[in-house]
DNA sequence: TGTACATCAGTGAACGCGCGTTCACTGATGTAC
DNA sequence: TGTACATCAGTGAACGCGCGTTCACTGATGTAC
């Protein structure tokens, strides 16, 4: 064989990857399969030697984001962080401005609720997971459904505002939003 | 001439209706021309008498959607309607399962994102507007930008856990995100 | 009142382009002898 | 150890298609005479 072996493997992370980013950075229908092989070093013939189709790899590629966001937040977890600084992490201005590193519920959210049952899947997963993490966080004295409740409020108000300060033009107005947003979910915490 | 007078203005606003409901339905850029005109009864061709490119006719019916969803508000205010019964009407699942009567930024928000600043203007100002009426609503008592900051909070929560109820694929799941979208927007409004 | 012409909103064929997808091919390496 | 062949990840031309956009044309009506 021409390449070491795993080289297959290495290569469709490879792609899986810079799709997770473009994906988050310019919207799902915006990203074209040349151009995401292009990212990825490689010429748009080879896709379908890795992927079926179009659909396989935005599925692929939202688990994948899924699973770092996931890392991350077991991570913060490990460490002892409280459930503050996730907040304090997730409202940050670098986290507004990349988001191709950043939440695909924030980036895609509108986008993905539009795709076909099984590519929100994975996605619906990943809220559930991060709403059992946020709820975890929250004092154990609180029933768990009642935890589980703030938690929706709480994510909710940290991927809406997090949106609202993508989307508004005046940067001061954008600094205020994501002050207001860890407020708000701060407020919803205690 | 062949047509009555005001007939061209008339057909116009039929297509940025057309637009507005099928943009906040389908996303911007998976509506195409041809069939957007046909939702208006028209062939492709005559577009460009009416509009210089798609971007404007985006720049339009954000601009309509942002004035329904106003004069709605305005409406609301008028009937001595409290923030409460807003909040409830936003969160209710008629809307979840209409976006394109609905809010943009709930629908479009991270799309528009992406967009020119020109086109995110009618949108940010939208905003402005929306934060304002929420202020309006809340207590005399706290200072205006206190309030200011609650309105940023109270909307992003209704927005963030709108598109939730929109993406998971659990219809439990998404009454829940509701219920507990309104528990928490109430939370902050107190 | 009747005919000829001007108007212009809307039509539909055509433009170049990039999309997702297919496929015959390449060429560096591992294996067989 | 040296040669012939098999492998297969990746290449790049080509497919049909729908996109945004352009443009010569249509045809019902208002206006001029």
């Amino acid at each position: 064989m021409r390449f070491e072996k795993g080289h297959k493997e290495t290569t469709r992370k490879r792609i899986v990857e810079a799709a997770a980013a473009r994906f988050r950075k310019d919207g799902i229908a915006a990203v074209g399969i040349a151009g995401l092989m292009a990212d990825a070093g490689l010429t748009h013939g080879g896709f379908y030697a890795h992927f079926a189709s179009k659909e396989e790899l935005v599925r692929e590629a939202m688990t994948a984001a899924a699973a770092g966001s996931r890392a991350r937040l077991a991570a913060a977890a490990e460490q002892k962080d409280d459930l503050e600084s996730y907040i304090r992490s997730y409202l940050r201005p670098a986290h507004r401005d990349a988001p191709e590193r950043g939440c695909i519920i924030a980036a895609l959210g509108a986008e993905l609720a539009r795709h076909e049952a099984e590519t929100r899947a994975a996605f619906s997963e990943q809220i559930e997971t991060l709403l059992s993490r946020i709820a975890a966080w929250l004092p154990a004295e609180r029933s768990l459904e009642a935890r589980k409740a703030a938690a929706i409020g709480i994510f909710g108000v940290m991927s809406g505002t997090l949106q609202l300060a993508r989307a508004v033009v005046d940067q001061d107005l954008s600094a205020q939003i994501l002050e207001s947003g860890i407020a708000a979910a701060l407020k919803l915490a205690n």
